[in-house]
This record gives structure tokens, C-alpha cells and sequence, in this order.
DNA sequence: CCCACGGATTTTAACGTTAATAAAATCCAC
DNA sequence: GTGGATTTTATTAACGTTAAAATCCGTGGG
């Protein structure tokens, strides 16, 4: 279509590359790369040439080739996890899609790091990877105060990004979370808005900064309109520990009337109580979880639990991970979301509902 | 080590590279890529000395280089789906872990693929992908029949394996599934055992080869016993559907007492029903699912379902990709695996229990 | 009219690997 | 001990891309 066809080289078949694209419009491979990656250094109306080749021939960079001359891949890492079996919080399947979205929007790939449990193994997966191919970044899950993890990325020099806080107060890190203190406060205040006066919390054994956290947004939730708080237990993330805990809580001589959560998996460990005791959630005692997981929508009745925005944490990881890599030396960012509050059902009296 | 050590080079920093594990090693590149790739053509001896440099060093072939060299990456591409909110069948959690685990263990990544909905949007994705990294194979997922994406895997001569039938009965292509069609029966049987003789079904809509299949599973199970076969209702598999289907049949002037569901959800539409009359799921109506979603296992009773072995699935799946990458001429493999009954709460008589 | 300047483009070389080919070393038979 | 076959190792070139350096070319000043 130039002015000039004679410069037109031939139809070019199979794999496209930069020299057959040169070829075609009639100029050296530089200038082609140049084209695509730094505009500005290519006279404007070369550059339509150019672009109207890529474009006719269906040309797509090489990433192998662009990788290994440039050594950054357009990969972003991140490790698989095996699914617990008595846990209901599989956020992860919305997670990896959500992720994978946004990356594919700013031009990554995501690729998965296997390893087996433990953060020796998994740190060394990471390494192991970072030798054979030169990964953009990594982005990490469920960073805990003091994480090996964290310490490793950083002895490394990769840029990476975490969902969850960096709890030691390094403020280093680039991390994307959801405010938990903000969830359960906003539960225990809604059941008190119910009607409850006797409000229990189930959470997470002590040195999970997470189960603190949200055993905090409770305690303020109560104390705010000046209900006890004598009613809390601190147990293992499974439902068959919230199950128990929820019998001790109604054996209380003054029971619980109302039980805010930690997570969906403990709140359906109360609903099994309620069941095995013919009590009726919602009506008989109100129950509240935390992360919105599949399964809280389809028990019956629905579970009222925080809804964890996972679409915009994906998208902030790699928009964080994507300012870190363009270089905008500003400090790393920190993105505090709010949970929504899901009432369903187990929270509200009246008739079975959803 | 070696018995001349004046051969040795300088310790390398930084990664390392064929050529200063040569140095190390006091030989070629090309023969250290022997040594790893093709142990035949090296000299035991000194194949020993090049693998304790490799060792000692700590090399790492580059896979970019492989890749732009070989015209492979040694990657497996799997497209990524929305976690549909009204869905419990979120296998994908499992069975990404278990295909990663597996891809891991045989020497592949796993690379995501993002697309919107749609096998046109699919395909582009592929090819896109194609075209940017000799992605060495593609696992698809929910193949139907004349499925667009195994047409285009093929018009392009790209390995690939899916988790689910060719129902078209093409035999060229590597497929690994679940015998839906032995595990409803199964459900049958198993509500059958504990005396149900009015027992419904509930299912996909029309269209649904899977949705055939586990229909007949249970009208196999039912007819073997002599049970009649009129309650049964095809739908869309939601859990909606699913709780007015079983409404309808707990209408019926003689209502069923068992009910056996296509998925999980459809079952947990069944219990949001019986929850809604104030019946007792076991006690009251049998109800049995399909999937063994971590759901399943959480609400209360649990729920009876068809437990498939994901991590075989996985397994499988890249045993497949291996043997058609090494070039095993033979026929493609086609495994089916036995889905195994598990039974909980839902189907069992008596008083509330898990 | 020559030269310096600066923008546009091309040339060169390199990223790390491996197939193909060439060279060297070893072996064996006569 | 010589020649030919065989085994082992080394050299060359290429995969597709891009940074850096070199070249080309039109402009304007002296």
C-alpha cells in the first residue's frame, strides 16, 4: 500500500518475525523494533508503514527471543495452592481468574509455581524458577509477619506483590489487602441492628494476624453500643472447631443469641450446630461468616458473610506490580480494601428464606 | 574435582550459563548440552565430571534460549474460567493444583491463558498465544460435541489433551473423563439400598452430553430394580432450577422421596426446597449430587454426591501431553475413570447428623 | 562550498542454547 | 604400525530480538 511497492517483499508464511515485517515494508529489522517498542524514534510516516505491515502480516513479538535478549519475560509467577478439603474459603478460583485478567490486560502471562507444603520448598521453587527463565515478578498469598518468603524476594532483588499485608510494618512491600477489623465490625453491627445483645466470635487461634484483626473489628462492633464481649473463642479454622465452639457458646448459662465469625468455614461449622440442635439460624441465633465463598450462597438458609472485592485485588496487584516495573520509583503502593457485607438468611429472623 | 583441575575456570557469578559450567568443566558448551540432553553421546567419564559441575554451579538451562532454539517451551496453556456465583462446582480449584502438581513433576509450567466468553474470543487467545511462545501443548476443558476449539487445535497441528469426551466419537483425540454415567447410577442404587422406590430425577437440559449421560446412569439404576422413571425434570444447572424442579416433584399426587441431581447445585436447589417446606433431607427425601464440591461436604446433613478423582484427572491429562510430545506414535489415550459414591447426610435416614 | 549538526535509519553484536557438521581421539584388524 | 571405522569432542551457525554504535542525509552557518 506504500507509495513505493517495489520495496515489498515477498509474502512471508508460517511464523511471522521482525525481519519478514522489515522485509515487507521495505526497511532493517532496528527499525521495525523500533516502531513497536519507541515510536518516537521512528519518522511518523514510516511508522504507519510499519504498523500497517504488523497489522496486514499478523506479526506478535517472539517472546522467547525478547526474553532472552532483554532478559524480563512478560511473566508474572504465582504458586498454586491444594485445595483443604474442609475449608470453604475457595477464593482462589475467582482469584487466579480475576488475576489472570488483569494481567492479560497489561500484556503478562501468569505462570504457575508448583511446590510442596512449606515455605522452604516454595522459596526454593521460586528460585529454581527465577534461574531457568527471567520472571517479571511474583505475587505472594497469605504473607504472614516475619515471612521467609518476602525475605528471599527481596534478598533477590524481584519485584513482587502481596495479597495481604506485610505485617511487620515494612512498608517496602507492595501489598493489596481487605480490611477484615472493618468486616466483622460491620457484621456485629448489623446483627446488633437485629436486635442481638448477646453477640459471640468464633475466630482464629492467636498468631494468625488476620483471625486478630477481624476479632478486633467485633470487639468494636460491640463495645460501640456497649455489649458484652465475654463470648469468644479462638479455634483452628475448620468447621468441625466451629461447630464445637458454637455448642459451647449455647451451653453458656447466658448464651449466645448472635455469632459473628471469623470465616465462612467456621460459620458453617455453627450452622451445623444449629442443625444438630433443631435450632433454626437466623430465627434462633443469628450467624455471620467472612469471605463470601461459593458455598455461603447456596446453604440453606444463605450464609450472611463479607464479600472480599477479589476482582479489584487482582486488578491493584498488577497494576502495583506494573508501576514497579515501569520504574516509577515512588514508594511501593498499599491498597486497603473495604469487604461488603452479604445479608443473607442466617442473619435475619422470620420465616425459611434464602 | 576432576584428576586435572588445571582445566578448571573461574568460579562464574551471576546465573550460570552452558558455557561456564564448560569452562568449569574444561570442555565445550556443546558437549555439556550433551551431557544434560543426550547422555548417550558423552563419555561416561566425562559425563560424570560435567554433571558435579553442573551440580556444584548450580545450573539452570535457560528456557528462553531453549525455547527460541528448539521451537519449544516446555509449557502446557490452560485458559482460566469466571467462578459463576450461582455455581458450586468449583473443581477448578482442585483440579488446577493437581494438573500443576503433575505438570510440575514431569518438567512442564503451566502458563494461563485470559479470554472473554466465548470459543471465538478462546481460540484468538490461543492462537495469539501461539504466535508470541511455542507453547508446547494445550489442556482444554468442557469439550462438547463439534467443539470449535478442538477444530482449531487440530487445523493447527498442536499437541493437546482435554478433560472431557470427544463426544463425537473421535478417536484422534486425547481426551481423560469421568464416567458420569456409572456414578449416577450408583446414586441410585445407593438411595434404592435404603428402600426409596419413588426416585426422581433431576438433570440437565437437552444439548448436555454430560447432562445425557448422567441421566441414563440413573435410569439404568432405576430400571435394573424395576422402578418406575417418570419423575424427572431437565434444567439449567442452577441452583434455582434445581429448587423448583423439586418442588414440582414434591407436588406430584405420588411425590418422590428421593431425589437424584445432575451437580451439586441442582442438589443444593434441592435442599433449599426441602428446607423451604420444612422437610428433613435423609430423613424426610434422599437427595444426591454430582461433583463432591467443597459445598458438599460443608452444609448440614452433608451432602451425597459423586467424588471425581481430580488429581488422577490432572494426572492423566499430562501423562497424555508427555507421551504425545515424545512422539509415542501410538493412538491417543483416552481414559475414564470411575466417579466414587460418597455418601454423607442427605441420603440417610435417622437423626441429624453429618 | 565546506563542514558541523541532528534526526532517521541501518549495521553489528549479543542474549543462551543446540542441530549439523567438522575435527580429533580411540579402537581394532591385518 | 598403518588404515579405516567408530567414538568422542569441538566448531559453526542459527533461533528472533534489541542496545549500542555506525552510517546516511538533509539543513543551516560560516
Amino acid at each position: 500500500m506504500g507509495p513505493q511497492d517495489s520495496s515489498r517483499g515477498p509474502v512471508p508464511h508460517g511464523h511471522v518475525t521482525l525481519v519478514q515485517v522489515a522485509r515487507w515494508a521495505g526497511v532493517s529489522a532496528q527499525t521495525v523494533s523500533n516502531a513497536v517498542n519507541n515510536p518516537e524514534r521512528v519518522a511518523p510516516a514510516t511508522r504507519q508503514r510499519i504498523l500497517a505491515a504488523v497489522e496486514e502480516l499478523g506479526y506478535e513479538p517472539n517472546l522467547s527471543a525478547r526474553a532472552l535478549r532483554n532478559r524480563s519475560s512478560s511473566l508474572i509467577a504465582f504458586k498454586t495452592r491444594p485445595a483443604r478439603p474442609d475449608k470453604a474459603s475457595l477464593l482462589m478460583d475467582e482469584f487466579l481468574y480475576a488475576l489472570n485478567a488483569s494481567a492479560a490486560q497489561a500484556g503478562y502471562h501468569l505462570i504457575l509455581v508448583h511446590a510442596e507444603d512449606g515455605s522452604a520448598n516454595e522459596i526454593k521453587a521460586y528460585r529454581d524458577l527465577l534461574k531457568k527463565t527471567p520472571v517479571d515478578a511474583f505475587v505472594l498469598t497469605e504473607t504472614h509477619r516475619n515471612d521467609d518468603r518476602v525475605a528471599a524476594m527481596r534478598s533477590w532483588g524481584v519485584p513482587f506483590a502481596t495479597f495481604g499485608r506485610s505485617w511487620d510494618g515494612d512498608d517496602s512491600t507492595a501489598w493489596v489487602d481487605v480490611d477484615g477489623r472493618a468486616g466483622t465490625r460491620a457484621a456485629a453491627e448489623h446483627v446488633a441492628a437485629q436486635g442481638h445483645r448477646r453477640i459471640g466470635h468464633i475466630g482464629w487461634l492467636a498468631g494468625s494476624e488476620i483471625g486478630a484483626e477481624r476479632r478486633e473489628g467485633w470487639l468494636e462492633g460491640c463495645r460501640e453500643r456497649g455489649l458484652e464481649t465475654d463470648l469468644q473463642a479462638l479455634v483452628p479454622d475448620t468447621l468441625e472447631a466451629g461447630r464445637q465452639a458454637a455448642h459451647r457458646m449455647l451451653d453458656s448459662s447466658r448464651p449466645a443469641t448472635a455469632l459473628v465469625c471469623a470465616s465462612d468455614t467456621l460459620a458453617l461449622g455453627v450452622l451445623r450446630a444449629l442443625h444438630e440442635r433443631g435450632l433454626r439460624p437466623g430465627t434462633d441465633v443469628a450467624v455471620t461468616g467472612f469471605d463470601d465463598s461459593p458455598t455461603a450462597a447456596l446453604v440453606s438458609p444463605g450464609l450472611t458473610t463479607l464479600h472480599q472485592p477479589i476482582d479489584v485485588v487482582g486488578r491493584q496487584l498488577i497494576q502495583t506490580i506494573d508501576n514497579l516495573l515501569a520504574g516509577d520509583a515512588r514508594e511501593p503502593q498499599h491498597v486497603l480494601l473495604e469487604p461488603e457485607l452479604i445479608v443473607r438468611g442466617s442473619s435475619l429472623p422470620g420465616p425459611p428464606r434464602q
